[in-house]
RNA sequence: GGAGCUGGCCAGACAGUCGCCGCCACCUGGGUCCCAGGAUCGAGGCGGGGGAGGAAAGUCCGGGCUCCACAGGGCAGAGUGCCAGGUAAUGCCUGGGCGGCGCGAGCCGACGGAAAGUGCAGCAGAGAGUAGACCGCCUACGUCUCCUUCGGGAGGCCGGUAAGGGUGAAAGGGUGCGGUAAGAGCGCACCGCGCGCCUGGCAACAGUGCGUGGCACGGUAAACCCCACUCGGAGCAAGACCAAAUAGGAACCCUUUGGCGUGGCCCGCGUCGGGUUCGGGUAGGUUGCUCGAGGGCCGUGGUGACGCGGCCCCUAGAUGAAUGACUGUCCACGACAGAACCCGGCUUACCGGCCGGCUCCCCUC
């Protein structure tokens, strides 16, 4: 298989990924017009769900074009992204912002997340070394 | 050439790279079954081919399909509303009638009933529906006062008058002549209108047709209403199948009343109750799911919508939901906008381009 493919194993596919990715929520991170939940998963690789509401993007035409980005984002950047259940949110506003700048929003929240989750990984290994500094959370 | 009316068609193009969703063929390796050759299920690779719209939209109508009872009776409710035809059906389409707009091609119209009943009408205005004297016009008839050249004159009372002014969206046919004190369908002529008949037309309706009536039955039914016709309800998250989990079960027979469900109500129907016999169906998956009132061409009937016949073609089928992203080149620089069971319409949105038919005006031969 081409490394940059975008099978349907790298999607969320049921309600029950969905709501474990909304329940647990380790990661958050905001972009304009923009909101990305992510928790670790143990596929081996990252998988993308997206929910974009009636209410922040009227249009359907408009609805698929930021689903359609979103999915090529990932696509282009999967091996740079952790092991992680990611769901995109839209918020108001995001209908005026052209491709390019989607594009661009999308690769920053992607380095963030990946920054973060390094940062947990560090602070979890901290911790099951060092048990006696108990669990924060 | 300019202005316009109308019918139809198209919806940036091409190339490269990387992707997505079905289908087909081949290759690789795996599970299951009969048993040594096949059948079947799912995975990967490679190749071929297909992959949003004219509105896919709004969900406003009409059908198909599915389940509820086989959709049945009554009430209530909703819709439609000139006539005829087309159609699976329609509130759609075609043709015709009537009315309105336009020089015209054409366009527009919820276009049945107001002498079954009830209701409504602001402001203005004297008066608004068994009409009405504000200004105006008249003073003939009756009567009073005054004047008088004894003919009559002036003024008042009782009045008359819908021709003119004014108000209004609308003032109870129009024009002309006669008539009169002034007027008035008061009378007459013509026009218009009502009613009956006749003629033409399937009909709506029409007629320089015949007769009759002085003449209206004001408007409003997207007010109630009346009349005619139509409509059972829900929707693919319909429904069917396979099935982890979990339980208060499920099927057949018998049966009062009551509850619940079936469409808003009633009838009706189903179900809960008792006995006998064994299986249920949430997550998830499969299916319904695209070959259809389908397109194209030719012939044929019809003014036409459309019908009939022949030949050819197969043209998205997703389900956390595909049909895309980037780069380059070109040009008239690209609008509105994304299938979700399927069709037929309507309505709304929209950058522009192409083709056909027709009308009016100008110029030239």
């Amino acid at each position: 298989m081409s490394p940059q493919a975008f099978p349907r194993r790298l999607r969320l596919l049921t309600a029950g990924d969905y709501r474990h990715v909304f329940d647990t929520a380790a990661f958050k991170v905001h972009g304009k017009g923009l909101l990305v939940l992510a928790s670790p998963n143990a596929m081996g690789h990252p998988r993308l769900g997206l929910v974009i509401s009636k209410k922040n993007l009227r249009r359907a035409v408009d609805r698929n074009r930021l689903k359609r980005i979103a999915r090529e984002s990932v696509r282009h950047r999967q091996h740079q992204l952790p092991d992680v259940d990611i769901v995109l949110l839209a918020r108001r506003g995001v209908g005026e912002l052209d491709n390019d700048t989607l594009f661009r929003q999308l690769q920053g929240m992607w380095r963030r997340l990946a920054k973060d989750v390094r940062k947990s990984a560090r602070q979890d290994n901290h911790v099951s070394l060092d048990p006696a500094n108990g669990s924060n959370g």
